[in-house]
Formats: structure tokens, sequence, C-alpha cells
DNA sequence: ATAATAACGAGA
DNA sequence: CTCGTTATTATC
């Protein structure tokens, strides 16, 4: 039932009419009258007989095309369950609203077949059920991607592995997946590594196996990368991308597509990480640690997570990789339940460019071209030298607006670390100002221009920072990358680059100097990512530069003997992760426990509480103001008690509905954010 | 939301 | 004890 109200989530009986009979099969969409209303559905399955006495008939098959495959069913039921929520809020995440052009548009001659059984059975095209889908012949004569994909090449090609060889274990994850085992992995990529190349030879070594797979990234820029490898390796049309942004037409065709069996593949951004594909035998995910890999409706589930119980559910393999390790993949490794893809130290140190810390920078003054760039010294020589040899410069640079930075209340001069020349930043709208370079907190600050000392919030973006960069290296092409306009890659050859984090392009044969210059991201959050996010950021810009060994070079403005510092100088995010996660352990913080979050008014928040049969051993925190007058209240388990906390929350949030409660509350299961 | 149903209380 | 009203609770 397509309600998003817990107490009714739950299936109901309702008779088939016979007119009915040949659409009505499981996955498809329907009608019904439920409490005097029509009202959206989903056919589950198919019964002989119902325990409830007085049945009604279906009203309607919207459409006979079976969207929701048993596999996906499956995983929406798994996924409501673990994060607190109802089968229809993640039935809609799971299948994209039906575009009727498009449905028409992907003809199909292969109805979806549906899954075999996880003991690898092949489907035999089953009873007389399976031919209900309307022949459609498109008018407008558009070629679906199933019509492309029916030039398929025979013969299997065979994976390549050696982009896999530089990490021990990486050749046999690739035979693990040709033959079909269900081999799970946390990859730390190598810095200059080509993720979407080694994700393709991934997916390649699944699809000669015989299996699909589905590849979820972070955003639009890293789906045209790994849209582009895919392509490269398995040829156009075996594959689809499946994004939000793409728009309802082609998200809705692309669904279609991969549920009909036209494609084995899917990739895209979290929109895909429910995507239906046949005899799915890998999943994987790059760059875990992005928040936008966390779905902002509810039950707010997570792509990792998601796509991590649907390899558990399936006897599918996994891959969670990235540059930086999360500590949600660090537990992976350390329960056992992932084996480590990583490269040999010596191999890391060879690919790994030369990394510098600089804090305190006494030189400054005496240095007429750091100090006009505003740079640490160390940075503008590090950028100045690698100009000089014709290579491209990286400038990691805070995102515009993140956090406001600030000017002097009186004569509008930015206000300028006395330090290390940086950007003052004010971290909340009452707090001190802070250095976005180095972190030094500035109390007593005193406008050098005229003596003012009010602060006044302003917006110094990647714009104003390019400018200064600009004037400081006088006849070198400047380009900016960030909000309005990402850039996906640069020329080689001497350049700046002004990047916010995320934004950064790949430069042709790398940069000869990466500066990061936005450690304030980790010094002013509060956040308990803070370090990791940081470290994530860092590596991620870090690994665009050339190695050591051809001149590249990174300068980190922060304190070296910070732990995410050491853990990029170092270049090892298995040990920051490992670290974060045992301080997680200590603290009682998620990864190493499982919370959940209940959001609402004070009165609302108490008495789903009062409501709820939590297990004896939960502990609830709090409350904290949240925004709106709302409180938040927090609800802390062992992990061996995830399931029963969400399962008690869930019920508890259906007593409410049950008997109306006005005001709402918000539940979330390990939501991203805990203060 | 709305209809069925249980609960309740007043008047015969 | 019945009728009429109101709270409760399922909704195929």
């Amino acid at each position: 039932m397509d309600v998003p109200l817990p107490h009714l989530d739950r299936p109901f009986d309702y008779l088939v009419p016979e007119a009915l009979d040949a659409d009505a099969r499981p996955g498809v969409r329907v009608k019904v009258r439920f409490a005097g209303q029509l009202v959206d559905g989903w056919l589950l399955e198919r019964a002989e007989s119902s325990e409830h006495p007085k049945l009604a008939y279906l009203e309607k098959v919207v459409s006979p095309v079976p969207v929701l495959s048993p596999e996906v069913a499956r995983l929406a039921r798994a996924v409501a369950d673990r994060y607190a929520g109802s089968l229809a809020d993640v039935l809609r995440l799971a299948v994209p609203p039906r575009h009727a052009r498009a449905e028409k548009a992907v003809t199909t001659d292969t109805p979806p077949t549906d899954e075999p059984a996880p003991d690898g059975t092949e489907p035999d095209g089953s009873p007389a059920d399976g031919t209900a889908t309307a022949d459609g012949t498109a008018p407008g004569g558009v070629p679906s991607e199933a019509a492309d994909a029916g030039a398929r090449p025979g013969g299997r090609a065979e994976a390549d592995p050696r982009g896999w060889r530089d990490y021990p274990a990486g050749p046999a994850l690739l035979r693990a997946l040709t033959d079909g085992r269900p081999a799970r992995a946390v990859w730390s990529a190598l810095p200059g590594e080509d993720w979407a190349d080694r994700y393709a030879d991934a997916v390649a070594a699944t699809v000669a196996g015989g299996r699909g797979a589905v590849v979820v990234v972070a955003d639009a820029r890293d789906l045209d990368r790994l849209d582009a490898a895919l392509t490269a390796v398995l040829g156009a049309g075996r594959h689809v991308r499946l994004a939000a942004a793409d728009g309802p037409a082609r998200r809705y065709r692309a669904f279609l597509t991969a549920r009909t069996g036209g494609v084995d593949v899917v990739i895209g951004t979290r929109a895909a990480m429910f995507a239906p594909v046949r005899r799915l035998g890998l999943v994987a995910i790059w760059d875990d640690g992005d928040d936008l890999h966390a779905e902002p409706r509810a039950p707010y589930p997570h792509a990792r997570d998601v796509l991590l119980t649907r390899a558990q559910l399936g006897d599918i393999a996994a891959v969670v990789g990235g540059y930086a390790r999360t500590a949600e993949a660090q537990l992976l490794v350390e329960t056992g339940w992932a084996r480590e893809v990583v490269a040999d130290r010596a191999v890391v140190r060879a690919r790994t460019p030369a990394l510098a810390p600089t804090g305190d920078d006494p030189q400054l003054a005496r240095d007429p071209g750091a100090a006009s760039a505003r740079l640490p010294s160390l940075a503008w020589t590090t950028a100045r030298d690698a100009l000089r040899v014709d290579l491209p410069v990286l400038v990691q640079v805070p995102r515009r607006g993140y956090v406001p930075s600030v000017a002097c209340a009186d004569c509008r001069a930015p206000a300028r670390c006395p330090h290390c020349a940086g950007p003052l930043a004010l971290p909340s709208a009452q707090g001190t100002p802070a250095c976005r370079w180095c972190g030094r907190v500035a109390a007593a600050y005193a406008c050098p221009e005229c003596g003012g000392r009010r602060l006044r919030a302003s917006v110094t973006g990647a714009r104003r920072t390019a400018e200064e960069l600009g004037r400081a290296f006088p006849g070198v092409p400047v380009r900016t990358s960030g909000r309005e306009e990402v850039l996906a890659t640069v020329p080689g050859g001497a350049g700046l680059v002004i990047a916010t984090p995320g934004a950064e392009p790949v430069a042709e044969g790398g940069y000869g100097a990466v500066l990061l210059l936005d450690s304030w991201a980790l010094l002013t959050r509060a956040d308990l990512r803070a370090g990791e996010e940081a470290l994530r950021r860092w590596m991620a810009a870090a690994a665009l530069a050339r190695p050591g060994t051809a001149g590249g070079r990174v300068v980190v403005v922060a304190d070296g003997a910070l732990a995410p510092v050491q853990a990029l100088l170092r270049w090892d995010s298995a040990w920051f992760a490992a670290r974060e996660l045992a301080e997680r352990r200590e603290l009682g913080f998620p990864p190493a426990v499982r919370m959940a979050s209940v959001t609402g008014a004070a009165e609302a928040v108490a008495d789903l509480l009062a409501g709820a049969r939590l297990p004896g051993d939960a502990e609830v925190l709090g409350p904290v103001p949240a925004d709106e007058g709302r409180e938040r209240m927090l609800v802390r388990v062992p992990r061996s008690r995830a399931a029963a906390m969400a399962e008690a929350l869930h019920a508890a949030a259906g007593q409410r509905s049950a008997r109306k409660a006005a005001d709402p509350v918000r539940l979330q299961v390990d939501p991203l954010t805990l203060f």
C-alpha cells in the first residue's frame, strides 16, 4: 500500500477480478480501494486464499510491467526494517515514478524475467504468466537502449587484471568475480589511480562470468567518468546510467531497460542503489564517505548500507572503494565481513607525491610573492616551482558560503589571520573568529587598516582566491572549478586550478603541485566525522598529483601533528580509519554501536519514546535542541540489538500514527550528523 | 479520511 | 434495558 503511515506497513489481501487476472502479476503497480478511497499500491504476490473474511476487488492494474522485481522487493523490506521505516517509503526510492512515454519506448520482446533462485538455477521461462507486457511499438521511433543492447558481442570478453596487480589481493578479487563467488572487498585506491578504470575492470570480470553489476558513485562528474570507462571496456550499449539528475523520462527508461534485461550493468548516483539487475553478481560504491551517498528522504538509507544489505541477501560480491577509508569500511574489515584490497607500502611510497604540512610561517613577510598571494611561503614556493617546469597546480579552497569569512565592520577590509594571513571565519553565529588555514583562534582581533575591532560576515570564495593567486603568478592561466561550473579535466602545462572540495578536475599527466587550503573544515567543525571528512577531501585532491618521483608535491596548510594530517602525509587512511573506529568504540558512537535519532516537538518525541518497547540495554540520550524549536533524542544500542531497536521505534511510530498524533516525529537510524 | 464498533450515560 | 451519543480503532 503506497501510504507512508507506519501502522499500515503490512500487506493487504485483495481479490483479482477475471479481467485483470493476466496483468495482475507480482511487481506491478495497482490501484485499490482502501478505507473508502483509491490508493496506489504494489502487488507483492498472488495467493490462492486469504485469512481475511471479506475482501475487496483490485480496482486497476496501473501498468502490466512488473517494475518491482522480487529481489528488489526483498531488499526494500530489509532496508525498511533496518531504518525503522515503511516499505512504501523505500519503494518510492527504489522504483522511479512511472513515465508512460518512456515505458512505451522501451518495447520489450523480452518480458522481465524474475530472479533465479539464490542457488543459481536459471529461470526457465516459467508458467505462461510472463507475457502481459504491452506490445507497444514506439511511434516516434526513438531507439531504446534495449535495442542498442541487442547488438551484443557474443563472445565473453576476458577481464583485464593488469590495473589490479598493484594490489596483492586484486587479481584474486577479479577471479572471484568472474567465477561468480561473493567476494567482499574494501579497496584503498593508490594516489593517481584511475578508479573508474578499475571499476570497469571489476564490472567486466563480473559480466564475463555471466552476472550483472550495480555501481554507485556520489555525483554526476564521477558518473561521467565511470560511464566513459565502462564504454571503453565493455563497449556501448552494455550498461545504462541511472541518476535523478538525468530527468524523469531518461531515468525511468534506464530503469526499465535494466528491469527488462536489456542490460546487466547499471551505474548511477544513489538513485541506482536499488536498480533491478538480472543475476546480480557485484555491487560497488566509490568514495563511500561522500555525504551525497546518504538519501535525504525517509527512511534516509545510505547507499553503502543498501548495497551491502543487497550483497548479504543475495550472495553478491561487494566492493567499497575510495582513496580514503571510512570508519564504516574499517568495521567491515575488522569484523572479517570484507577483505581489504590495499597496495604494499613500497608501492604506496612510489606512487605518493611528496607531502608536506605548513602551519607556522615566519617567512611570510619576507617573501613578497607569498604575501601578495596571501599564501604561506612553502605553499607559494611549491606552486611557483611547479609552474616553472610547466606543470599545472591545483589549489583546493573552502566551499563558498559554507562558513562565512569575516571582514572589518568599519572599513570592510577582509579579516586576515595575524599569523599566516589566511582568511578568518566565524565557525558559529556568536563564536570567536578562527583562521581557515592554520586554525588559530583570533580572540583579540584588530583591523590592521583602521584598527577597528568589530567584524562582520562576508564571503570570500574561490573567485576571489583565484584573482589573488592570478596576480601573484602573472601570465599563468587561472581556471576555477566549483559549484556553478565543474571542470572534469584540465590540460597538462603550467596553469592554476582553483577548486572547491569535490570539484577538482583531473589534470592530464597529473598536477605538479597541490595546495590544500581548507584545513579550517577540519578545525572548525564540531562534527564526529570532521577528521575523516578532511582526510577524504585532501586525499581526493592529493591523488591527482604526480608521484613524488615525477615531481609531484602536495602542501597542506595545517598542523602536521594532527592525526588526519599525519594520515595524509603517510598516505595511510587505513591507519586513520582504525584509529577513528577505536575512538568511536570508546565513546560509543557509530558505527561501533547503532544509533537512532528521534526529532520533533518535545512532547511528541517524549510520547514516541514512552511508547517504544526498546531493548533492555538501550540508552536514551538527550534531549538536545534541534532547529525550528524542535528537539532531538538519541537512542543507542549495541550492534547486536540494532534490529530490535529499529522494530521498536517503527512500532512506536505506528502507534502514534494510528491514533493520529498530530505533530510529526522524524526517525533516523544512523543519522549522518549526531550533534 | 471514514466507517465500523466499542463504550458510555441518560431516560424509560 | 434501549437509544443516542461519543471515543476508539481498523482500514483487505
